[in-house]
RNA sequence: GCUCCGGUGGUGUAGUCCGGCCAAUCAUUUCGGCCUUUCGAGCCGAAGACUCGGGUUCGAAUCCCGGCCGGAGCACCA
């Protein structure tokens, strides 16, 4: 009997565990986060940091925070600030709290000085070349020995110095071995209007100053981020230490690559004004709503990524896994249907058994779903390209001898097709028929006609159209339908 | 160039910490077969990998050294 536990327990949380390493650290009470930035919908490889986030959350019934990290006014598209929202619920993910560090300003100015109060960061007033050349030979650039009292005057006028005159930098250690990490920038000024803020502030926190004091007061036990952070890992590492904080638990993964699709928030942007692609959604992106109007199962996405876990080895990902992951979903639930591209009406000669209706199942393995019926009278269409010299049967109809132009009948016993090994082929009645445009996933379009039934369907709904392959129901408009191709 | 990090089938992974039970797991892929009916779905089966060279050891995918290959960082971006 106790054989008989462990195995039932076994199966269960099979799938689910699979790929995500246990997480270092606590389980109680952990405190993760998702932080984009907001210059863009959510791409595949935010994936890479949101799906693992939130399911270390969901296992060890911890706390996700999405915070926004709109620190950069240059680098915020404002309709971003929707988007990400409706992107990860897409995913299916919930975040427990939302912040945007366009808020928290003051916090930061507050914590800027207390760095300075302490001895622990400096004003700078040295240009950018002059302190790089210093750093680079280990040198303190003479800014560093300023005392507090000066650093705080230097402070309190930040707001009123011009852009590039002055930063505040945290000290860390400049013979550090490597460049990077030797006294960093913490604030600089921004004169750029913000989408949320306008022109309220000129002194922006750096991104690796305004995560360190938030990731420590929004509690954060774990840090999950691309292996891209390393660098800033340890240079938040000095923050925590001249605070006297104790430092999350750090976990880095490797880089995601996506196979064909390499676009940018960037260039797909670029893209969009340009008209080269037809928005946010277009199916050449690689946007999750690109993806999801496709018809990819969002669980798609986020087992795969699971699977992937947090390894720091970077990782392909292909349309192939991809797809067969897809397949796996939309199999059970898309029904069947007839479409023939480029449609070719044709009549089939000698045929003389009148009108019936072909009834075939919405789902071979689903008969409850019912049936659709296809009225043949010998004249139907078919796809240019199944038009071919041989024997074919046309599903569940009849077999027909095609040689040229001549289409004549030959039998009608699905039998006498084995028989002859005649290959079987789609059609759709004259007298029952909806057009239907597939858009590929190159943004091309297969143009045709679909059966009838097809005008039960709502928008959102998959379907397989036989021998062609998996597609999303996108519009219904008054003379046509709109597909949007998943896969084979 | 400097600093750091990786390298298991075509792809994604398990195993690496604590060497043997690994002639290496699972998924996808590819191929083959089956199917009273998708030449493109489904079902079944098969194929396919430890980056290389040394070393330690009775024994190494696992430990050590070196090479090769790949990636990241080196900003007043995140």
């Amino acid at each position: 009997m106790e054989r008989l536990g462990i195995e039932v327990e076994d199966k269960k949380p099979k799938a689910k565990e699979v790929g995500l390493q246990e997480l270092p650290g606590t389980h109680e009470n952990i405190v993760l986060r998702f932080a984009p930035n907001p210059s863009g919908p959510l791409h595949i490889g935010h994936s890479r940091a949101a799906v693992p986030n939130a399911e270390y959350v969901k296992r060890h019934n911890g706390k996700l925070i999405l915070r926004i990290e709109d620190t950069d006014p240059k680098r915020v598209y404002e309709p971003a600030y929707e988007m990400i929202p409706e992107d990860l619920e897409w995913l299916g993910i919930k975040p427990d709290e939302v912040i945007y560090q366009s808020d928290r300003f003051e916090i930061y100015y507050d914590y800027a000085r207390q760095l300075i109060e302490k001895g622990a960061a400096y004003m700078c007033t040295c240009d950018g070349a002059t302190f790089k050349e210093l750093k680079d030979n280990c040198k303190p650039c003479p800014c560093r020995d300023n005392s507090v009292e000066e650093n705080l005057e230097l402070w309190d006028k930040f707001d009123t110095m011009d852009a590039g005159e002055a930063v505040l930098r945290v000290k860390t250690d400049i013979n550090h071995k490597n460049p990077a990490i030797r006294d960093w920038v913490a604030m600089r000024i921004v004169d750029e209007e913000h989408p949320r803020l306008g022109t309220k502030y000129r002194l922006y926190p750096m991104m690796n100053f305004s995560v360190a004091v938030d990731d420590h007061l929004l509690g954060l036990t774990h840090v999950l981020r691309g292996k891209d952070h390393l660098a800033n890992t340890e240079k938040q590492k000095y923050l925590y230490d001249h605070m006297g904080w104790d430092v999350p638990e750090y976990i880095h993964y490797g880089r995601l690559k996506m196979e064909d699709i390499a676009l940018s928030t960037s260039k797909a942007m670029e893209g969009i004004e340009e008209g080269t692609y037809s928005g946010w959604d277009d199916p050449r992106l690689g946007t999750l709503r690109a993806i999801a109007r496709r018809g990819i199962d969002p669980r798609t996405i986020y087992d795969l990524i699971t699977e992937m876990g947090v390894k720091m080895a970077d990782s392909a990902i292909s349309w192939k896994k991809i797809y067969g992951l897809n397949r796996n979903f939309l199999e059970p639930v898309a029904n069947r249907y007839f479409f023939c591209e480029n449609p070719q009406l044709i009549e089939v000669e000698g045929y003389d058994d009148g009108s019936v209706d072909i009834e075939r199942p919405l789902h071979a393995d689903h008969l409850d779903r019912g049936n659709r019926i296809l009225p043949f009278d010998g004249k139907v269409y078919l796809a240019e390209s199944d038009i071919k010299d041989g024997i074919f049967r046309l599903m569940d109809a009849v077999n027909v001898n095609i040689n040229g132009e001549e289409i004549t009948y030959h039998s009608t016993s699905f039998e006498d097709a084995r028989e002859i090994k005649a290959r079987i082929i789609q059609w759709v009645p004259v007298d029952d028929n909806v057009n239907v445009k597939i858009v590929m996933d190159d943004a091309s379009t297969k143009e045709g006609l679909g059966e009838g039934a097809l005008r039960d369907l709502e928008v959102g709904d998959v379907v397989q159209f036989e021998r062609v392959g998996f597609a999303r129901l996108d519009e219904i408009k008054d003379d046509e339908l709109v597909f949007y191709y998943a896969h084979k």
